[in-house]
DNA sequence: CCCAGATTTTTGTCTATACATAATTGCAAG
DNA sequence: CTTGCAATTATGTATAGACAAAAATCTGGG
């Protein structure tokens, strides 16, 4: 019987979970179970124990049990579906989280020097090009600014940006002396829909120049475009020296991230 | 009194919300208070009226505004702390979600052919910068494996890997003929960590011609190494041309995501 | 053997209530 | 004006019960 089999998969076959102390009871069962699927025990497409079963086993009521569940189906972890009930999901298609270092934040944190230089800023109308990447029309008015992100000294970015002014008004009588530009978005707009882009580019003469890299040097690029539900607001190219420093993450399937920015040459782990 | 002024900030100022239908009321909550948040109408630091006035609001129970705030707050959009109450989170750091591609699965599903070439495979000790990289010792027996993933007769990676064959001991005798390795261990193998580098090199004399560059071309590398809780599993390293194809995500600061490989040397959107 | 409709199982959502716990606020003593 | 304790408030967690909805399974008719 269905029931029997599911019950008798609660069974603590491996070592047993270490028990976290202070845990709620729905925290208990979500960490139980997430276990059995990290460990392997409970493989993809294993149909886990009904919600009564879990119920009985905890010795407590199904709201809990459906809470831990719920919460283990918005991790991705598990599907759930009435009826046909609860199977462990075919593990993620393999995917980065990577954060797009805030330098000046970052470079606080660690007791560093940060610096930009805004290198050029200007009003401007859009090209084609831009309008059809952005969903804009061909010449709206634009700010544009080339910056570089500068930590101790060393030339960590080259940033070129564009804000759409309609969104933005504030943003044309704005220096960005005391902080970049990102930042001074993100402070102030909220956006609901973001796009990446990453690629690697030999260097042409300008952008070495700016970057402080030989000519024909691989360098990362990141383009990043922001919008606000169906307004557009930012687009920004982000260009890195390829050697040297790089873009890292760190994380779990199960949601949690944690990040740096490497240093160095070399590729060890920080 | 900070009750009033919170029942007040439940007054649509904003032209309404589209009302979702055939949502639960829990997700109706939470979409009215994501709509206000993400609108801009509910500033970060903005202190959201106490679970009793939107229960007010709503007519209905506690637990139903609960969970649309418990929701919320796992999404990372609030923060909620006792008695001090709700507020509107500060905008998350910038960051960005990116697919590792599947190309087996993505040719598959757009009616491309796939093509996997192994150019070598071979059983070796690890040297001692690896053996600092993956956490193994040094000397521990791995296998190699250089591999090219063909879309349509065009190459589209590179990929130099090592899997740690203590963990993966089915690894030893697979040929990996039907399926590409990365594909092989993410439908065996659960992962709980993942770490992540994104780089940019010039190709050299090797590189160039494995994946079909000129020499000194700009190529995206993507390394990355997994483990299963602290055993090591795998590390690999993706090139990529730094032209032509190009990592993409498109994601939202609330979590879902969408992804695709945009394709061509353009940079328009597919 | 196949199909349609009835049945049953399992999750989804909600209510009303209760007690626990963290943290602010207010009050009173020093 | 500060310090410490008490009261208050908002969230956190849990219970028990109820009905709804989806979907697998069973059943009978053709």
């Amino acid at each position: 019987m269905a029931s029997a089999a599911a019950k008798s998969s609660l069974k603590k076959t491996t070592p047993a979970p270490p028990a976290p102390r202070g845990a709620s009871l729905n925290q208990t069962i979500r960490n139980d179970i997430e276990h059995k699927i990290m460990s392997g025990e409970w493989p993809p497409g294993f149909r886990l124990p009904v919600e009564h079963d879990l119920m009985a086993h905890y010795g407590c009521s199904r709201m809990t049990v459906n809470k831990a569940l719920g919460a283990l189906s918005a991790q991705g972890l598990i599907i759930r579906r009435r009826r046909a009930g609860s199977v462990v999901a075919a593990p993620s298609a393999d995917r980065a989280v990577l954060q797009i270092v805030d330098f000046a934040a970052e470079a606080q944190r660690s007791g560093k020097l940060y610096r930009h230089d805004m290198m050029e800023r200007r009003m401007e109308e859009i090209d084609a090009a831009t309008a059809r990447r952005t969903g804009l029309k061909p010449g709206t008015r634009v700010l544009y600014a080339a910056t570089r992100h500068v930590v101790d000294g060393v030339i960590e970015a080259y940033e070129e940006r564009i804000v759409n002014l309609a969104a933005v008004p504030q943003a044309r009588r704005e220096s960005f002396a005391d902080m970049p530009i990102g930042t001074w978005l993100l402070q102030r707009v909220p956006w609901s829909d973001a796009e990446h882009i990453i690629g690697a580019i030999n260097a042409d003469a300008r952008l070495a120049r700016r970057l402080g890299v030989e000519r024909h040097a691989a360098c990362l690029m990141l383009e990043r475009r922001t919008w606000q539900n169906t307004v557009f607001l930012t687009e920004a190219r982000l260009y890195y020296p390829g050697t040297g420093h790089r873009l890292v993450g760190r994380f779990s399937p199960t949601g949690n991230a944690a990040f740096g920015l490497a240093g160095g040459t070399e590729n060890g782990r920080s």
